[in-house]
DNA sequence: AAAAAGATACCCATAAGTGGGTATATATAA
DNA sequence: TTATATATACCCACTTATGGGTATCTTTTT
């Protein structure tokens, strides 16, 4: 098998650098090209058609690297988009999931971790970044009444039509809403509901 | 293996009797109890305990059958719920689905698939009437516009901040959104996200 | 050239959701 | 017995969503 080409997206110059001497001594990477920004991004990996663009998710003008990795969506490029990024978000993680992104790193990761994920990736599977934390500090308990109201909330009824169904005031059925947010750390409705999913919710 | 003990609420008599001349021939089935409301009911699967209830989820006050299948829950008993109606009610269904039934049936089903769906729920399995109308008559086709605006809602975004990361005006993704539920016959976002989740939509 | 589809952006009105507060009653746990 | 948790229901203010309309502009199709 032929070695696993990479083509590198950042503004920072410093970064390009440093992955180019973490990839250096490895056999099984090469790295094909780079770019400081998205033109010269889309013309380097149209014409390299590199294994796996490596994109910086947050550059000058807001979340280019999303940008990019649409763009190669769109043309429907081989290329394998792995984003990089300083912070743990899972909002532009769950953007670049849906957008077909197959990574999602920090930049604090550890390189032989970084070296796994991109021959994880370039095998057919999907790495992406989840705080550990969160999945141990997450021991969300619901009362009984809270349950009853999910399970209409999930259902896509208004908070009128659940309190119809429970046979209690709308008001309380809010009040419900607000707590059921609140303990799930959500701000709105479809918020919740990926909360729930990541949860296992049973619904 | 003993015989598959059934006990049928139904607040039509008609219709218990019914399933009962359905159920008499059978060897492997048998009926230990009926009741036409819902105290009788609960008395009666107390006592019982049968591997399976035949609930008729319309009863005079309302949906009483799911008011059933969620004592049977909260009480953690054994006993199956499979929930008759008359009608494809998807949001019935949900509800069912939700509460831990484990069938869905509709009154006019064959005799022949309703004694395949409770030997298969009986071994664990369950088995929940859709509409096959709907599956074929669903071709939605979203435009590229349509698509971006789907992947931000389900992320959970407000259509300000759609608004802002498609560099287009809140009203322009208002009419998006609304495009995007004509097109799925939904009427809010969680029947959307519901919907596309049906569609096998690849977010 | 004319028609259709897509994207844009505004108007209106109403419904629904969100975030905060207080308050009461009941049951359960310390 | 005194807290604590749960459920109930209201208050306020603000934001967001929904359903309908018209209109302009561009691109694609007929």
């Amino acid at each position: 098998m032929s070695r696993i080409s990479l083509f590198i997206v950042d503004d920072h110059q410093i970064i390009i650098d440093g992955l180019k001497g973490l990839f250096g001594p490895l056999e099984d990477f090469i790295i094909c090209g780079e770019a400081n920004d998205i033109e010269s991004a889309t013309n380097g990996i149209l014409n390299l058609k590199p294994d796996i663009a490596l994109v910086d998710i947050r550059m000058p003008n807001g979340t280019e690297g999303l940008k990019l990795l649409q763009w190669v969506v769109k043309n429907k490029l081989d290329t394998k988009v792995v984003l990089l990024s300083m912070h743990h978000d899972v909002r532009l993680i769950q953007d670049a999931k849906n957008w077909g992104a197959k990574g999602y790193l920090l930049k604090n990761t550890g390189k032989d971790e970084l070296f796994h994920a991109l021959r994880f990736i370039v095998d057919g599977g999907v790495y992406f970044y989840e705080a550990k934390e969160e999945k141990q500090q997450q021991e969300v308990v619901f009362t009984p009444k809270e349950l009853e109201v999910i399970r209409l909330i999930v259902d896509g009824y208004s908070s009128s039509e659940i309190s119809q169904k429970l046979s209690i005031s709308d008001e309380t059925v809010k009040v419900h809403r607000r707590n059921i947010r609140n303990k799930t750390g959500t701000t709105n409705t479809v918020e919740l509901i990926n909360k729930l999913v990541e949860l296992g919710f049973p619904y």
